[in-house]
DNA sequence: TGTCAATTTGCGACACATTTGCAATAGTGG
DNA sequence: CCACTATTGCAAATGTGTCGCAAATTGACA
């Protein structure tokens, strides 16, 4: 299944109409990675900042998509119905967002953590810091 | 060493000025692990809102403390010189952020996933939700 | 396809968070 | 202790996220 009809078949299951406004911020998530929330806005211009905020808030709710932590913010992203789960590195000279491979041994690490405090995991975040290749080089 | 004169230390170590300010921001963060900003303001009541941000800025360009992802915002304690270095888990029912035990298996994967990248890792941040033992059994 | 009820949107206004410029003050080195 | 520089407080600007409400859009169904 697509991202566009697994976008329409999510919004019905949960009983959201598929509005034109939800479709245009969905199109902004989908063809840019790693958006920040002024960088959706901008690239939604037609679309009220106030809908913006509301598509991001249900399309979270419905795990369309992901916050992913960014400094002091965050960054938006589709979720694990679109992409495999993975997480991400901030370079911290150039701001780069990398993707990381994915890694079932930390995965199972964090869960092992969490079984020995006796919390039930149900998501995580993790946000590495550091520098780029091409930033190492110059 | 402890933790104020690491703190000087690191103050004259890096040419900037051990002040009163500094001071009582530094003393409500040693005091309280884990504080927002909203409550950091609070502790320093007779410390101007702007000087507060100006140095949780300065010390966390120092090492002095970190910024912990909690939900879209974050929160707030001492780096590594100060504490073991270690992740949280936050119970999404309570709110209760929950320290987790060190583990030298997570840090090497993660080590290991940044390098397959090229990446230079100076820093990472994990942040587990769930459910904590007391609101599992309510 | 047209109509209607329900949902969603845009707008304006608000509350709160964070940053900035600048004059006054405090800290540092000699 | 003085003079110089860095830092602070203040006030104002900017940024982020939310809300109420009237108007527009959507989905269901005839």
């Amino acid at each position: 299944m697509n991202a566009q009809k697994t976008f329409e078949h999510t919004l019905a299951k949960h009983h959201q109409s598929h509005t034109r406004t939800r479709q245009q911020v969905f199109d902004a998530l989908a063809h840019h990675a790693n958006l920040s929330m002024r960088e959706l806005t901008r690239r939604c211009s037609n679309v009220d900042r106030a809908s913006v905020y509301r598509s991001v808030k249900l399309f979270e709710q419905l795990g369309i998509i992901v916050r992913i932590p960014h400094g002091w913010k965050y960054r938006l992203e589709l979720g694990e119905a679109f992409h495999e789960h993975h997480h991400h590195a901030t370079c911290d000279t150039c701001g780069a967002s990398i993707a990381l491979p994915e890694d079932s041994t930390l995965e199972d690490r964090l869960q092992e953590l969490a079984s020995r405090r006796h919390f039930r995991l149900t998501s995580h975040q993790i946000e590495l810091h550091g520098q780029c290749q091409n930033c190492q080089n110059n």
